[in-house]
DNA sequence: ATAGTAATTGTACATTAGACAAGAACTATT
DNA sequence: AATAGTTCTTGTCTAATGTACAATTACTAT
């Protein structure tokens, strides 16, 4: 069994993690030793959109505590490991994606939060298209499912906290970062820009007004190109210059609704 | 000696901690104890803004690692102890300082980052007006001094980092979080709240537009008295009222410069 | 040919931003 | 007492942007 958590879980049990409260005054009467005693994990928060709806992707544990429960895929970092580069780690070998980028965006540290020891965790967030990645549970993830952020089962440890910080930091990221261009096709339409936007702020945008402000940005690029077999008049394709949305940046550029 | 990175130096000298890197393959051969050898800091950016002036709380720390260095005021956190009580209680050993509300900002996490062994660090930071407090070193710091922003000496471990970070991160929240009310007097000029953010954001505001802007938000009362003793037109007084932002907020008002 | 659908463009009005100037209210100096 | 110096305060003008909504266009299905 190599299962890190389940290991764990028999050390604590093994070795009986003390949980007395240290009062201040005799906080320097701690051996050294209990300092080096306390691990670090990080959960991913990895947001799925398609087609007007915005999903997350949970796992089903497969190993205590709060085995069968669904989770946010995450785990403990290991000893020799960046934190960034551990985010990814985790993620592939619960869930088999790689490639997927995260942004860091807030640390949990509540004493009790884990319930085998003193394990703070560092959040970690990406937004995907949903249609574009396979998720496949692997290590000791049961299953990997997608679950609207509107209905959401009970989750295990802290992990709804974490996700409703981590859903209050997409909103401000998607303005700020083009994490909008990892959920749109190579060419797109302006309508499937702004659905983007109106899913994940949870507000609606005047069609004509939303591509009023879209003209002015030339990180926009209209190509001669329109939709295909659709029973209306079709829709001019675009595409995301990259290059150009960093000189805008450079700039001190701020895109806002 | 009761001072913790003293102890963790002796601990790292006697046991001689390994920083041989750990294969990917080999990952799954690393003894469970291990993810338990770890520990996590928090690291305080304390802004202090005095008459168009930023600066920064530094100490230097009378002990090794980088000792005599000037570092921000950082130290272990306790086993038993929340993260954000830890920012406050941490601050307060190596200060003196009591009552300064910080606000999490980010983590860093890179693996060498700490000479002694596996240490992320938790930043925080937070903004007072120089003047109302009164910093005196205390535990393992030597001293503490006010450094400008402009002209920084070298810094312990990664705090350049950190202290870059938290200052990119001091602007965003500067403009979200009314953390200029702690900088103000109960009552206070238009132009001293316009100084605020232009030394923060390090641009200038057209006094006639600035003020034209602020004559719309409710929460900044015009008050029926005026400067006194001054060598030119006496500028009203306004007061912050915290009860009326936060029903702006409630309702989706966000500020923008 | 017609209806249905959504894209696209346009229009009219309100609000805000930006540059800049004029006048007001104080102190210090002559 | 008048004047100069200073900064506060208000106003004005223009350009840019935001908002609501209507008209037109280009396609498919019937």
């Amino acid at each position: 069994m190599s299962f890190i958590l389940a290991q764990i879980c028999e050390m604590a049990i093994s070795k009986k993690i003390s949980k007395t409260r240290i009062e201040q005054d005799d906080i320097y009467s701690i051996p050294i030793d209990e300092f080096f005693k306390s691990a670090f994990s990080v959960d991913c928060v990895i947001f799925g959109y398609h087609e007007r709806e915005l999903k997350v992707l949970l796992i089903q544990r497969g190993t205590d505590p709060f085995q069968d429960y669904w989770a946010l895929p995450g785990d403990l970092v290991y000893p020799y490991e960046d934190l960034d580069d551990s985010a990814k780690r985790v993620l592939n070998d619960l869930t088999s994606l790689s490639d997927v980028s995260m942004r860091q965006v807030h640390t949990f540290g509540k004493v009790n939060r884990h319930p085998l020891g003193r394990v703070i965790t560092v959040g970690y967030i990406a937004l995907v298209e949903l249609m574009d990645i396979n998720p496949l549970p692997s290590k000791w993830a049961k299953q990997t499912k997608w679950h609207s952020i509107k209905r959401m089962p009970k989750l295990a440890f802290d992990h709804k906290e974490i996700l409703n910080e981590s859903f209050r930091a997409l909103k401000d990221i998607i303005v700020a970062e083009p994490l909008w261009s990892k959920v749109l096709p190579e060419k797109f339409t302006l309508t499937e820009f702004q659905a983007i936007f109106e899913t994940i702020l949870q507000r609606e945008f005047d069609k004509g007004n939303f591509r009023k402000k879209i003209n002015g940005l030339k990180f926009l690029k209209r190509l001669d190109e329109s939709q295909q077999n659709v029973r209306h008049r079709p829709s001019s394709l675009y595409r995301f210059d990259a290059k150009l949305f960093k000189q805008y940046r450079d700039k001190g550029f701020v895109f806002e609704f």
